[in-house]
RNA sequence: GUGGGCGUAGCUCAGCUGGUAGAGCACCGCGUUGUGGUCGCGGGGGUCGCGGGUUCAAGCCCCGUCGUUCACCCCA
């Protein structure tokens, strides 16, 4: 292991203070999504490459399977690490279509990696938090109100966030819309429309002529639909006013009211709802309802949390299981917010005493005092040395625990480093005030009043 | 995958027209023979990312390479 050790982009790792951030984050989450009462699931690290790369144009950021040994004609396994959740999820629920219930509801909090050219927001190997709905056949709209739901709930839960928006559209909205202007290229058209978070409205306007090949009256329409926005259902008459007609747009329109309607009670001045009808998301198989989640002051990270109904990804022929579900992107929300705020635990170990030892010889003692206190739930730990007692204290001090117990010729008594006060206790009753406890996240708004 | 920026101590960085590697913070020790933080004094730490080239001489110039970072692509 003499090996140079050298960081490698895209992997992020934390240090402790901050995996308390993100663990705090992920409990939140888990909390939230059982109490809506998903269950919880975890599928394989691999899937067979065949199964991977049905989503698409995706081939090139899938990492293989080989051993080093590996002797087959193609040089690999056939196996691919899994990309995101929503995929092996599809693929779970046709191998257990038999043993599970529909409509199933299920969340999934795991690793995910691509084959990406890392940057802020962007990693190869992250962590997703998704939640799906998925039926036998059919699946009601409501549930696609319900996955709104939930996600709202988790994100209003996680306190340590900004402000933000879910943005919501429609595919059969923007589909019938494109359709009854007698558009062609409703794909391209989709993925130009989609870049209007980053080029200038008459840029775009020059790509859907040029590119997608749009007439001048297209593209202004299709701009006229992209720039509508609103957080309640008026959108539906402004939509109508541009004079386009076709039952699915009819139909998109409806979904698309509903699903706003239904979230409105959730919202507060942090956590909104806006119909956006310029999302439209990259991937094909959404046929429905498209989430995408805006966090900010942190517009350059892009969506924190996307997702949407897809009516088709699981069918094994005979049967299709259509779902509609949210991905929450925790690696690129948890460490760009520990970058940028610096937030983080205010203790490096969970530990809030640490036990002091007088000499090695009675080690012993000090270990019974961490029995006591842990048989009542306090979490500590014992000095690592009989170091002079300033040096345990500055031990103390550097993990940021926020007591020290001293056992003498005078009995025992625990001392609040940060005070300084030293008190009688028992370690068999005694218990820090519950605020000290378990580490506490220093919050963005803490953060900002120390400066 | 395409294009640009940057690699000097654990961290943040300085290092002049090439001439014997520095600062602050952090860390360790002592002052302080068993209760920390302040202060004072002292100390340990660097193949200047790596390889090659030019030169009497390269941290500095040239080439390559690796890493990293930003933008594009795509996306959580």
């Amino acid at each position: 292991m003499s090996a140079k050790i050298r960081p490698l982009s895209g992997f992020p790792e934390l240090l402790p203070a901050q995996r308390v951030v993100e663990q705090q984050v992920i409990d939140t989450l888990r909390h939230t999504f059982e109490l809506h009462g998903f269950a919880g699931i975890e599928t394989r690290a691999v899937e067979p490459l065949d199964q991977l790369l049905r989503k698409g144009d995706t081939s090139k950021e899938v990492y293989l399977l080989r051993r080093l040994a590996e002797e087959s004609p193609e040089g690999h396994a056939g196996l691919g690490l899994h990309f995101d959740l929503t995929v092996p999820f599809a693929r779970y629920v046709l191998e257990n279509a038999g043993k599970l219930e529909f409509p199933f509801r299920r969340y999934q909090i795991q690793k995910v990696w691509r084959g990406e050219r890392p940057q802020e927001g962007r990693y190869r190997e992250f962590t997703q938090a998704d939640i799906d709905i998925v039926g036998r056949d059919t699946l009601a709209l409501h549930h696609d109100v319900e996955v709104a739901r939930v996600m709202l709930d988790a994100l209003s839960r996680l306190d340590l966030l900004p402000g933000l928006r879910l943005q919501v559209n429609n595919r059969k909205l923007i589909q019938g819309f494109y359709a009854g202007l007698g558009i062609d290229d409703v794909d391209e058209v989709m993925r130009l429309v989609d870049k209007l978070d980053k080029l200038p409205v008459e840029q775009v306007r020059t790509l859907l002529v040029d590119e997608a090949g749009a007439t001048e009256a297209q593209a202004e329409q299709v701009l006229a639909l992209a720039t509508i926005r609103s957080s309640d259902d008026s959108f539906v008459d402004r939509v109508r006013a541009l004079g386009v007609e076709h039952p699915l747009l009819e139909e998109g329109l409806t979904e698309l009211a509903a699903l706003v309607a239904g979230c409105a009670d959730l919202v507060d001045d942090r956590v909104r709802i806006e119909a956006d009808l310029s999302i439209a998301r990259g991937l094909d198989y959404y046929t429905g309802t498209v989430f995408e989640t805006r966090l900010d002051g942190y517009e350059s990270l892009g969506s924190i949390c996307s997702g949407g109904r897809y009516d088709a990804l699981a069918t094994d022929g005979r049967t299709t299981y259509p779902g509609v579900g949210i991905s929450l992107g925790l690696s690129r929300l948890v460490v760009t917010l520990l970058a940028r705020t610096g937030m983080a635990a205010d203790r490096a170990v969970p530990s809030a005493v640490l036990v002091a030892v007088t000499d090695e010889a009675s080690r012993p003692e000090s270990d019974a005092i961490a029995t006591a206190l842990r048989a009542h739930g306090v979490p500590c730990e014992v000095a690592a040395s009989a170091a002079k007692f300033g040096k345990q204290i500055r031990y103390a001090e550097r993990r940021g625990i926020p007591f020290v117990w001293f056992t003498g010729e005078s009995g025992h008594q625990v001392k609040d480093i940060r005070t300084g006060e030293q008190v009688d206790a028992d370690p068999a009753t005694w218990a820090p005030p519950s605020d000290d406890l378990r580490p506490k996240v220093v919050s963005r708004t803490d953060q900002e009043q120390k400066q």
